[in-house]
DNA sequence: CAGTGGTCTAGACCACGGA
DNA sequence: CCGTGGTCTAGACCACTGC
């Protein structure tokens, strides 16, 4: 349904990714060298190369000069849910099909302390959103959410929306792109918000992510931290190289 | 000291972080477009904008068509040692000044439990080393690593060995590079050993990372999981995309 | 030595944003 | 329209591995 227009690069690591996790090379051997993929694709070589370096990234394949491409077998198993490195799309995209609700605690507009328009590069006299919701995952209690965002970036927020999700309105309605997040992840103990509303024994840790997001035309439009259950989530991160 | 060979587009982006870092160029306007810069550094425009992409995704500065090339104020403050996603270092080198020591709680070699196995691997009659240390930075006790890797992989370790840096030893003596790593995050609430020797209270979560890490031949040496002391750690994550 | 992936080039063409 | 970054090419040359 995306309208998009889709680099060659990335439709081409999209079939080779369907093609590896349904099987379709062996895992013991070495996958086609580039420059057999390139005349399979049709393309040139670096754009194979870029192909097949997305997949790097994703820590799917390996590759080694003189050697070949070959197969990562996939790692890990799961329990909690995962939230890879490589997204930023919220919990509404991130789950699909499992019915995600929200409870909107607070909701005012307001002016910012320093830190919060530091982070989301405003100045203090730039009035914005404050913003807590729960969320909810079949019913159960999984994050509360504490955001900031500048409320003359972010125009007509209305609790209806804040029932749903913030992020699908900021594409579809003000026709943003989300491009970039930078996040920290931290362990804490609970406070009085969390024992409340997650429904946290004295003695069950959150996962804290502190984030800023940002959208394509370079400007942070959140600037938000998540507090996890500690026994529903867990974030998973490739490294490559050097 | 590095006699490494390192790529063009390497040199270019240390040299481009240097001056960003340094003030080198306005934050407020755009840096001087690709064109330009692959000039300066006589360089294609190709690589020059494969130096700018190593920036762009380690979050320092974000471009945008049409618009330019722009640096990105630094977000985020400290307080905790902060383990970027794009590291697989292991703690001695992350910190580089401060005195890191480890305590050996357990070092032996048997066979591998199934999923040890398969993390590595390996199969169950491959014996491996398991490991147990608590690292202390400047006398504090901050994480307790419990390792396990392939003998035969691994070949050689002692207590002497164990007491320092495990990856100095598999770099320098082994000749063996590091390359990747996945990670898992999560938090949990502290068991007996983590209260032991963490210096826990019952209430302090601790942050446990479970990781394969891989050397350059694609072989998985260390499979491990590191409880970290809540209050000493932080892990950051840019995501660019898409 | 042959076969692989890694680097780099010079240039074409496209897409987007602002004047 | 111009100036920016994004995609893609065809090919050269290099570096590493194993035979």
């Amino acid at each position: 349904m995306s309208i998009k227009k889709q680099p060659k690069y990335e439709k081409i690591a999209d079939e080779l990714r369907k093609r590896i996790l349904n099987g379709g090379y062996d895992v013991d051997q070495a996958m086609p060298d580039e420059i057999n993929l390139a005349e399979e694709f049709e393309v040139s070589r670096m754009t194979m190369k870029r192909a097949l370096e997305i997949l790097v990234l994703e820590g799917i394949i390996y590759r080694q000069r003189g050697q070949g491409t070959f197969i990562l077998p996939s790692n890990f198993s799961q329990g909690r849910i995962n939230v890879l490195n490589k997204e930023s799309q919220g919990l509404t995209k991130l789950l699909g099909e499992r019915a995600v609700k929200s409870e909107v605690l607070q909701f005012e507009v307001r002016f910012p302390e320093k830190e919060v328009a530091r982070h989301l590069m405003i100045e203090q006299t730039d009035p914005v959103y404050e913003i807590r919701r729960v969320r909810y995952v079949e019913g159960e209690a999984y994050v509360i959410e504490h955001t900031f965002m500048p409320s003359s970036l972010i125009t007509g927020l209305t609790t209806a929306i804040l029932d749903q999700s913030i992020y699908r309105y900021i594409q579809e309605e003000l026709g943003y792109t989300i491009t970039s997040s930078h996040k920290m992840i931290r362990a804490d103990k609970p406070n009085e918000w969390d024992q409340k509303y997650l429904g946290n024994l004295e003695t069950d840790p959150v996962i804290e992510v502190e984030q800023v997001v940002f959208l394509g035309n370079g400007k942070p439009f959140e600037y938000s931290f998540s507090r996890h259950r500690y026994d529903k989530f867990v974030f998973t991160s490739v490294h490559i190289g050097r």
